[in-house]
RNA sequence: GCGGGAGUCGCCCAGCCUGGCCAAAGGCGUAGGGCUUAGGACCCUAUCUCUUAGGAGUUCGUGGGUUCAAAUCCCACCUCCCGCACCA
């Protein structure tokens, strides 16, 4: 049985002594390895683990590979989860706090101190630290630092005024989710059931009506070329309004919203739908009237409670319609309303509401399958539509490109105006209250629409390595696409906007180089800096080299130096790890603010994304109560599983699915190579036999295999390598070296588990300290250099004639199992010299590219050392087919190298078949004096292909 | 719609980047055997089809193409999943 926690904790406490991760500058290369820090709203799970432990294998790989490697952390305390969260806590939301106590496991003494936000945060920031160092991360713990820190809101001013400096953040307005009794904005987190608000926002269109305008709302303002009629619902109380000087008929719900959209809004009476039938309306753009009628459909609290009626493309409208008609018991002049076709498709014909209605089978306009049929006709219009002549100067555009034109138009002709609402209304605030769409005026943005801008962040892109490859263009499109960003909000912890202290910013924009403070961090902890003291020419000088040591005020020279050698010496970064759903925001804004911010030898190096961890197939949540916090599991199964599991069930960008039998099967084959380990001893062997030559080739194989794979950061395929395709190899090497009944070879595998182990180090570190310790070699295998490939040691004669015995065991296994003989002997018979000599010939013409069969026997038939093939077609066909069925590695080695196939059979093959058969064995080369040929199998054998006569 | 990813032998999943030791690893399941009083656990063998000589045939979403050779490269199509913003 295996103590695994105190087999961690002996080595982690090696480590701790040995001060191993504390990096400083030195004459060695450096890496600098960061991650995207943790928010501390709650402990780490296993989730979480995977891009700390991808980052945490790539520190160490470095590391041995003779790097002096920096792998820091922080603690992001920036943002409003954690505020919401205290709300929850002081309003005793129990919800939240059986997730404390039975998720989490948070003592109740601590839970109490919950409803001040700093204290969630803390208590989770040294919850996750406590984890990180379990799990065995290599982090320099002299450079942590928090988001609130003084010295980091000192850092995070400068950046902000750097950027307001070369004009990147722009002011302008910005519409939010917002709580009228809380006067707050609401995100996810603020409100009941954590729904996301989310805003529609409509086009409305100004009818006029006597002195009055009606407004009504529309997502399609190209509409407006086909409308026939208003639709009013009769008992409606509609309000009249004064909205910025202009009197207004809208729903009551409508003025509500009117109010939080930056407008005067005053209310003058009332004025019932019913009274509005029948009565007309003139269209904003053409002096046309038209009528006003009565629709169940329109409700209050949508719009402004008032519709515009387009019956040829909108099924609600046409439906409306038809209804309408029906209704109407004597004829009247609207009775001959008819749809006016704007929109032609290849899909619909000239009506497609109606095609629509019709096809679902829609009776009357109650019926809910109408969202779908005005789903299916928006999106068909919308991206294959164009207009109709009746257009105006519209006519002939593609629907898509024209919806934005005519809104323009009609803005410029004021004709229009905007109406934000959610669009998953009712959202409630944790107070209770009803949310609605504020318009914020004032609002900081950072710039990222700039031209300049993206092309610097492309640029960056096109030069930085990316892993994996595929997920580059994902991040040029989101370049692409990023428009203005707000960066500043008003309430949450983090530091506040230097020149308008009644914002704070925002959490996704003070954490995009705050790498570049990690190298400055350490001399903040140990006293040499002190925050009050970082003025602009402080960062100014030590991240940008302006001005001079000499005149900073505040410091001394040598300390201005001594600061700036470090980040220089560190800085750029030479990989940054995250998750995949960073990648739209977090990792395109780091890349976007160091070109903004960064001379360009300062821009990172490379991109590192990795995919989640789903829990036994299915997402992680709370809800589902899958989720196991990291330190739980750790103390249940030790880290080293867990980091392999993590690791191995999963390529980079693919989902990982953690499961507890993997982590068991792990741990199991960890424990297996420690007690094979503990058991064998450093021993020299004098005489290498065949099979030792070649395992050691392997190794080298093995060796080359891992090193392109961690290179590439394919982890999943580097640790499989090491833990299991391996095996195979080593099984075949057991067999042969048991069938000979050799004893001598635990030096051979003293050799091989000693380099498997450094290869396993960085993946698992704390079983690989113990296992190097059991092997008997001195020292931590974390600070050995990593293997190197000789290509000298690899013995091709010796991969070759393994391949031939398992080539010939296979073969023999084969015949057995068609033909049911019980062997007694087995004879085989190796190619005669002739055939040999024709072998290379023909092998060297297939490597000049002459595959036919045609020409390389013509070419024989004329060589007089091999013109007798010409008795002997058959060898060529099948020697042709032997060699093209190789791949060209294995054709190389056989142009270099030869070996005897009659000797090493001889040799090699007696044991191994004697003891998987249990048959006596000969070997002949075929047109040998003394053959044993009573079949007449001999004339069959070929280079690399005896022939075989079984009995 | 745009951008990205995926479709493999009953199921899960590797192989594709770097074409050929690929009828295609591993796990689950299934069948037979060993062990055991029995069950469980564990170990061994088999698991596309045909075949009494190492062979042949048909497979990697569908259809084409390139090549001596395609699961792998190219083109088109079908289906599924994810992202599209002020949220960490």
């Amino acid at each position: 049985m295996i103590e695994w926690n105190n087999i961690e904790k002996k080595w982690r406490s090696k480590w701790q002594a040995e001060k191993d991760f504390e990096t400083n500058p030195n004459d060695k290369e450096k890496k600098f390895i960061t991650v995207a820090y943790p928010y501390p709203n709650s402990p780490q799970h296993i989730g979480h683990g995977r891009t700390y432990t991808l980052a945490d294998v790539h520190a160490r790989f470095y590391r041995m590979q003779g790097y002096n490697v920096l792998f820091p952390m922080g603690f992001h305390y920036t943002g409003t989860p954690i505020l919401g969260m205290a709300k929850r806590v002081e309003s005793e939301d129990k919800e939240i706090l059986d997730g404390l106590r039975n998720i989490y496991h948070v003592p109740e003494k601590d839970i109490q101190t919950f409803v001040e936000p700093i204290k969630i945060a803390d208590y989770f920031h040294q919850e996750i630290k406590a984890g990180m160092i379990e799990m065995g991360y290599s982090i320099d713990w002299r450079r942590e630092f928090t988001t609130i820190d003084p010295a980091y809101s000192k850092f995070i001013e400068w950046q902000i005024n750097t950027l307001k400096e070369k004009n990147l953040i722009i002011q302008g307005s910005h519409p939010v989710g917002w709580c009228p009794r809380d006067q707050n904005p609401v995100s996810q987190h603020d409100t009941l059931g954590d729904v996301e608000p989310d805003f529609t926002e409509y086009i409305l269109i100004k009818f006029r009506f006597d002195d009055y305008i009606i407004p009504t709302a529309t997502l399609r303002p190209e509409t407006i070329f086909g409308v026939t009629n208003l639709w009013v619902n009769s008992k409606t109380n509609y309000k009249k309004i004064l909205v910025d000087g202009e009197k207004w008929i809208v729903s009551k719900e409508c003025a509500h919203k009117l109010e939080f959209l930056d407008k005067e809004i005053s209310y003058e009476g009332e004025i019932l739908g019913a009274d509005l039938i029948g009565k007309q309306v003139t269209i904003p753009h053409r002096n046309e009237k038209i009528p006003m009628l009565e629709a169940s459909f329109v409700e209050s609290g949508t719009g402004t409670g008032l519709v515009m009626s387009v019956p040829a493309h909108a099924p609600f409208d046409y439906q409306a319609l038809e209804d309408y008609k029906e209704n109407q018991t004597q004829s009247s002049d609207f009775h001959l309303l008819k749809p006016i076709s704007i929109i032609s498709t290849d899909e619909y014909g000239e009506f497609p509401a109606q095609e629509v209605v019709e096809k679902l089978r829609i009776s009357n306009q109650n019926d809910p399958k109408l969202e779908e049929a005005t789903t299916e006709v928006y999106g068909k219009e919308f991206y294959g539509g164009t207009l109709k002549g009746n257009c105006e100067q519209f006519a002939g555009k593609k629907v898509s490109d024209a919806k934005d034109l005519i809104k323009d138009w009609l803005n410029e002709n004021k004709f229009s105006d905007i109406l934000l609402e959610l669009t998953n209304s009712p959202v409630r605030c944790r107070c209770g209250t009803e949310c609605v769409v504020k318009i914020l005026s004032n609002q900081w943005f950072l710039n990222y629409g700039d031209k300049d801008w993206k092309e610097k962040a492309n640029s960056c892109l096109d030069k930085m390595s990316i892993l994996p490859q595929e997920i580059v263009n994902e991040f040029h499109y989101v370049v692409g696409w990023l428009r203005e960003r707000a960066c500043a909000r008003q309430h949450g912890l983090g530091t506040k906007l230097p020149w308008d202290k009644d914002w704070i910013v925002e959490s996704l924009s003070d954490s995009v180089i705050y790498m570049a403070f990690y190298t400055i961090q350490r001399f903040v902890q140990d006293g040499t800096l002190q925050p009050e003291k970082m003025s602009k020419e402080f960062f100014d000088y030590v991240f940008l080299g302006k001005g001079s040591a000499e005149n900073i005020p505040g410091f001394s020279k040598d300390v201005m130096e001594k600061i700036r050698k470090e980040f220089s010496y560190f800085y750029p970064v030479d990989s940054r790890h995250s998750g995949r759903d960073l990648v739209p925001n977090h990792l395109t804004f780091f890349v976007l603010n160091h070109t903004a911010i960064f001379p360009e030898n300062q821009w990172p190096k490379q991109i590192v994304v990795n995919g989640s961890v789903l829990m036994d197939g299915k997402k992680m949540s709370k809800s589902m109560g899958n989720i196991i916090p990291l330190r739980q599991a750790i103390s249940d199964y030790g880290a080293d599983p867990i980091r392999l599991a993590i690791i191995i069930s999963a390529e980079l960008l693919q989902d990982a699915d953690f499961n507890l039998e993997s982590v068991s099967g792990i741990k199991h084959k960890l424990e297996t190579i420690l007690e094979e380990c503990s058991r064998l001893k450093l021993s020299k062997i004098e005489i290498l036999e065949p099979e030792d030559n070649w395992i050691l080739s392997k190794l080298q194989n093995l060796v080359s295999n891992v090193t392109f794979s961690i290179e590439k950061m394919r982890l999943r395929e580097a640790l499989h390598e090491i833990l299991f395709a391996f095996e195979a190899d080593l099984s075949w090497y057991l067999k042969r070296a048991n069938a000979k009944g050799r004893t001598d070879f635990d030096g051979i595998l003293h050799q091989i588990f000693s380099t498997r182990i450094k290869l396993l180090s960085p993946f698992a570190p704390h079983i690989a300290e113990e296992i190097w310790e059991r092997l008997g070699n001195t020292g931590l295998v974390s600070k050995l250099n990593w293997p190197e490939v000789s290509s000298e040691s690899i013995d091709s004669k010796a991969i070759q004639s393994e391949d031939l015995l398992k080539s010939i065991m296979e073969d023999i296994s084969n015949i057995l199992k068609v033909t049911k003989i019980n062997p007694r002997q087995i004879t085989i018979y190796t190619a005669n010299q002739f055939k040999i000599t024709s072998y290379k010939s023909i092998l060297e013409k297939v490597m000049d590219g002459q595959t036919n069969m045609g020409a390389i026997m013509k070419e024989m038939i004329a060589n007089p050392e091999t013109s007798d093939i010409k008795k002997n077609p058959d060898f060529v066909q099948k020697t042709i087919k032997d060699i093209l069925s190789e791949p060209t590695e294995i054709r190389k080695t056989k142009m270099k190298t030869q070996i005897d196939e009659k000797i090493i059979l001889s040799e090699e093959l007696i044991a191994i078949a004697k003891k998987d058969f249990d048959a006596e064995v000969l070997v002949f080369a075929e047109g040998d004096s003394d053959i044993y040929d009573p079949k007449g199998k001999a004339k069959h054998a070929r280079p690399f292909k005896p022939a075989i006569l079984i009995e």
